[in-house]
DNA sequence: ATGGTTGCTTAGCAA
C-alpha cells in the first residue's frame, strides 16, 4: 500500500435501511475507499449486504436489533476483524468494530450518547470512554497507523458548538466529558479535522427539530482521530453539509479524511 | 436556543 492514498468516510445514518438508497447514491458520488457507519439498527443477518456488494463495497458488520450498530464497507479487503472491545465489562451494545484496511487499522466507533448528565446512561457513556482507553492501550502503540471513526458524541471545543453556554450542561459537550475525550486522546490521537480546518461554525450533527440545519444550529461530534503515527499522513479532511440537506437525510452528515500512505 | 423530528416497534424509548 505504499505511495497510495486511502479516502475514509464516516457516516451516523440513523438506520441503514431508512438510508439505503441514500448511502448507495454518496457512495457511488463520493467513492471513498472505507466508509465507516454508525447506527446502522439492524441485525448482522439483515444488514443489506449484497446491495452494498453491488456497489463494490464489502461489508463487515457488527450490528444488534433497533438500536446502535456499527459497520465498515470497503472496496479493499478487510482483515483482522475485531467486535467489541472483549474486556471483562458486561456490555450487549454493538458500537466498537475494527479492522485492518489499505495499511491502517480503521475503527468505527459509536459512543454512547448518555441522554442526561447525571443519569445512569451518562455513566455508562463516561465508563464506556475510559474502556475505549484501555482498550488502545492494551492493543494500540500511539506510532502505528490507527484511525478511531464515528460519532463520538463530543464536541471538542467551543467552536464546535453553536451555543457553548447552552451545550455545556448537556451530554455533548459537558465539561467532565469533554476531559474524557481529552484523556482519550491522549493515548497519542489527533482530531484530522482540525489539521485542516480553523474555522468555527462546521458541524456534522443538526438535531431534527426546530430548522436546525437550514439555521446551522448544530454541533461537531463526529471525528476522525488518528494515531500521531498515522496523523502526518492525513492530506485532507471535510465534512459533507450537502448530505443533509433535503427530506429524508440522517441527521448527521459523513466526514472525510484522506490518508497519502 | 428542550415545542416543533425521526426511526425503531407498536406506546414508548432513544437520539
Amino acid at each position: 500500500m505504499e505511495g497510495s492514498a486511502l479516502l475514509v468516510a464516516s457516516w451516523n445514518v440513523n438506520s441503514i435501511r431508512a438510508r439505503l438508497e441514500r448511502v448507495t447514491a454518496w457512495l457511488d458520488r463520493q467513492r471513498p475507499d472505507v466508509l465507516c457507519l454508525q447506527e446502522t439498527k439492524v441485525t448482522d443477518e439483515a444488514f443489506p449486504a449484497e446491495t452494498f456488494g453491488a456497489f463494490g463495497y464489502e461489508s463487515t458488520v457488527f450490528g444488534q436489533k433497533s438500536y446502535n450498530g456499527v459497520a465498515i464497507l470497503s472496496r479493499l479487503p478487510v482483515e483482522g476483524v475485531t467486535r467489541g472491545m472483549d474486556d471483562s465489562e458486561e456490555d450487549s451494545s454493538a458500537r466498537l468494530l475494527g479492522g485492518n484496511v489499505g495499511g491502517a487499522r480503521i475503527y468505527s466507533v459509536y459512543v454512547p450518547n448518555g441522554q442526561v448528565v447525571g443519569s445512569e446512561a451518562w455513566e455508562f457513556k463516561l465508563r464506556w470512554l475510559a474502556r475505549l482507553k484501555s482498550y488502545l492501550l492494551l492493543h494500540h502503540r500511539p506510532d502505528e497507523r490507527v484511525v478511531l471513526c464515528g460519532d463520538f458524541n463530543i464536541a471538542p471545543e467551543e467552536r464546535d458548538v453553536y451555543n457553548p453556554q447552552f451545550w455545556k450542561s448537556t451530554v455533548l459537550f459537558h465539561p467532565i466529558v469533554r476531559e474524557a475525550l481529552t484523556d482519550l486522546s491522549s493515548f497519542g490521537l489527533v482530531d484530522t479535522f482540525r489539521l485542516h480546518n480553523e474555522a468555527g461554525g462546521l458541524y456534522s450533527w443538526w438535531d431534527y427539530r426546530a430548522m436546525a440545519f437550514p439555521r446551522n444550529l448544530g454541533l461537531r461530534i463526529d471525528l476522525m482521530l488518528a494515531t500521531r503515527g498515522l496523523a502526518p499522513q492525513c492530506s485532507a479532511a471535510s465534512i459533507d453539509r450537502e448530505a443533509r440537506k433535503g427530506t429524508g437525510a440522517s441527521d448527521h452528515a459523513p466526514i472525510l479524511a484522506r490518508f497519502e500512505l
